[in-house]
DNA sequence: CCATTTCCGAACATAACTGTTAGGATTAAA
DNA sequence: TTTAATCCTAACAGTTATGTTCGGAAATGG
């Protein structure tokens, strides 16, 4: 029995490091034929399509398990977690966030803001229970969150972050920054 | 008199957004012919090499007008200039950062090498003097930083982040991080 | 062991991108 | 205003990626 790897795993890594990487290449990394590829999804479009909405699916079921809800309390330990589990999520987040062709899309647009929405207003909730600092914008401090999450998945690529440490950087980072206190 | 738009600033911005655009893209978002552009830059390849050079010589001069050096003190107003000087470099240094055809050109490697070095020693030198913690790795700190940035510029390209602000968010992200004290 | 599904390699047509050239239009300089 | 430089449009050949088909190999499952 061969390893039966995730396509669409590898496929995200694949084009989250090299955007411009071809079907061949996609196909190759998987350890199957283009051939194969082309059967499960026709077209370069309904690859990057599929891709998108998996990555939709797991991100949107980590926000579950890590319990995102406005009223979540305290924020900060339910970021903790969500952390955890999106940075295994790298590459798909990568590729997500990376891919413009997926602008046009509505299906994911709007998909992609259902996410976003739940973790604005309990970043919002938190800066209003005196959790989160207030003095820069919910918007701002996700792009942030994010940011050092796809850092961690960049240094993890590169070698030079440990996993299993990666989500206490990520944490440390964004909650208390680099000044010592 | 038509506007004279810099053509490796604008190719470095399609090129950041959008890794796979065409020298057709490029040539069109520059305000220029693929023709114009062929002569300049003769083949893809020379264009990413001048445009990474070219990103190379400006993220340099960041650095050495905002003083980075090993023994810089205090570290932290260095960073914040440095942050300033940085932003408004967002595509080049995107594009720059993701561009993994450029990780073969030894020449390009070797300069970034010689670009990063300086900093890390100052963030080190920061560390030992008590000014930023010393429980993560400068590799790390140095790579959150410029995570910040490129969010940074991310979020002014989608207008959701005012370009004369951003410099304080990400400083203000970067020192103290996201919770209130 | 056989049947059915799944995968693969090879091949090919089409489309797209790149590199390249030539000649005309536009601009800038003298 | 003439000259020189610069840019443009148009076209083309060569290369590469994509979409597609086929018959055979390999695995899967009964």
């Amino acid at each position: 029995m061969t390893v039966r790897v995730d396509i669409l795993k590898s496929a995200a890594r694949t084009l989250a490091r090299s955007p411009s990487a071809t079907l061949a290449d996609v196909a190759a990394e998987a350890g199957i034929s283009r051939t194969t590829l082309f059967t499960r999804y026709p077209t370069r479009e309904a690859l990057l399509e599929a891709l998108a909405l998996d990555a939709l699916d797991r991100v949107g079921a980590a926000y579950d398990a890590a319990g995102v809800l406005p009223q979540a309390a305290p924020a900060t330990s339910v970021l903790t977690e969500l952390i955890r589990l999106l940075i295994p999520l790298g590459p798909r987040m990568a590729f997500l966030i990376r891919e413009r062709s997926l602008d046009e899309s509505a299906q994911v647009n709007e998909r992609y803001r259902m996410l976003d929405e739940p973790l604005l207003r309990m970043i919002e909730a938190a800066q209003r229970a005196g959790e989160l600092r207030a003095d820069q914008s919910a918007t701002w401090l996700n792009a942030a969150l994010f940011a050092l999450v796809m850092a961690a998945w960049e240094q993890i690529e590169e070698g030079t972050l440990a996993p299993r440490d990666a989500h206490l950087m990520v944490i440390g980072s964004f909650l208390a920054g680099a000044r010592q206190d």
